[in-house]
DNA sequence: GGGTATTTGTCCGTATGTATT
DNA sequence: AAATACATACGGACAAATACC
């Protein structure tokens, strides 16, 4: 008896899930039902619905119901080739390559912005202080389910010596890294990756159709690009949500052949690899 | 007025805290008193407290109160050096490192378990239906916080071809990786690390001492390391509780001096950083 | 060690708002 | 417009953990 009721109950429909009595997209009884069938109060039913949230098992929707979460297909990013394909740069990989899994890339193309540089993002650029930075950021989407948001800060200094399309809206279609290395002679020799994860700010809640209250993670990558003189040209960071998102990093010869089967816990990953930089690719011109 | 109630008092909380007017380490005022301040119910107040605990803000204390979390200090594990040194596998790095930071690295022995190789997580080790497997785990803290679980999978034939240092219980000095390959010739020279982001199960929350109801999540690192003949030799499965962990890659060649300055949002990482693998390494005999 | 006050954790019942059908 | 179902909010009660005397 130490367990209190509310954890007792989401034992007892998680198992009821996992054990598929209660089938993938099935609709859980209501709240009220729930409330009688375990004579608990409603509010100890909602907690206990709160915490299979939190484990990606059921979602709620207001006017409707509790259902349990369909099959998530995690979208596996690759955050490593090697260094050869990063200083390469082909960033248009990574629509090939979710387009090679039968599923549809859609992506807004680039908003644009200019900011001073206040923002503590951007220090790792070196700038100095009142220095101005190009922002460049769009929304990701696959099969139309939001998939990540990313933005890339570039110094201003990089349009103002010739790379002028960097402050045009819409899309570079060879990608930055290609255009920053024609128009500058940008070498993009090496980047250093930060993973944090952290609870989801409003805008992602929204975008990502996340729960109010921050339960869902969301998964911050922060790509930090060198040149071959050692100078950081850009800062991307991306953000994607924890509860359909993983990545994947290869170190040394990997074995080709590896379909990766992947974890237990997160049910049979399908593994949309993507190869793709975080960094600003050259997404087509989203659907 | 659109936002609800707890959203408001929880912004306004978020704010005193930012601010400095409510300094890290400090405690807020009670539930009652702020159910009185902000004219709401406990209930209210409760639900603002539980999204700053979700966004790591704030910690309760049963029958103490609720307090500004401290500065958290996140450990910065690199998942690469290079191939050379994944091949290198010279795990004990890790505790070098954490100790050039001033930090105590602390780790159980290892302990061992032999089970039928059942789990989908060994899967990767693609071994026959039935056959066994070494299990070696150890709870890692640094500075006496508790800072990972893990646990690395390895077949039974290790053993019997040899290897038998793998099944006692304790520490291998030399690093598992050294050691595999002086008794078996083993190499290992490649690997393939997988990044999950997931509610902690039971233990998880209890050696963390993350909250009950699973809103502070772990981030999973499993590493698949393979031999020369692109055999999967060894998986290790680490967690990581994501309010105090954050991990760094590295690609290419980037300049050393860098001292991340890291996060606005994650509050100026000091960056301990480890650049271990979440391989077993070899741990010297924790404190 | 024991007892008491304080504070958070769990649980209840109810009322009202809002989204969906 | 009405019914349904989840979201927010209230107030009260008791349990459990902690600190202090």
């Amino acid at each position: 008896m130490a367990d209190p009721m509310y954890r007792v109950i989401a034992e007892d429909l998680r198992r009821q899930i996992e054990s598929g009595k209660l089938p993938r997209g099935s609709q859980l009884d209501t709240e009220i039902e729930l409330r009688d069938r375990y004579n608990a109060s409603r509010n100890t039913v909602r907690d206990a619905i709160k915490s299979l949230i939190t484990r990606g098992l059921v979602e709620t929707r207001p006017g409707q119901g509790t259902f349990v979460t369909e099959q998530i297909v995690p979208f596996v990013t690759t955050l490593t080739g090697d260094p050869e394909t990063a200083s390469g740069g082909e960033g248009t990989t990574y629509t090939r390559e979710v387009k090679a899994r039968l599923r549809q890339p859609q992506d807004t193309p680039p908003r644009v912005e200019i900011q001073i540089a206040s923002d503590p993002v951007v220090s790792e650029l070196q700038l100095a202080d009142g220095e101005t930075v190009v922002i460049r950021s769009q929304a990701r989407r696959i099969d139309g389910t939001p998939w990540s948001l990313q933005a890339s800060y570039y110094p201003m200094s990089f349009v103002e010596r010739g790379a002028t399309r960097l402050i045009q809206a819409g899309n570079i279609d060879e990608g930055t890294v290609e255009y920053l290395r024609a128009s500058l002679g940008l070498n993009q020799a090496a980047y250093r990756d930060r993973i944090i994860v952290r609870a989801p700010d409003r805008d992602e809640t929204l975008f990502f159709g996340l729960p109010e209250d921050g339960r869902v993670s969301v998964i911050e990558i922060r790509r930090t690009a060198f040149d071959d003189q050692g100078t950081p040209t850009r800062v991307t960071v991306s953000a994607y949500p924890a509860d359909r998102n993983q990545f994947a990093l290869d170190i040394g010869k990997v074995p080709a052949g590896i379909m990766d089967p992947s974890s237990a816990r997160t049910s049979g990953t399908d593994s949309t690899t993507v190869t793709a930089a975080p960094g600003e690719s050259a997404p087509e011109p989203g659907g």
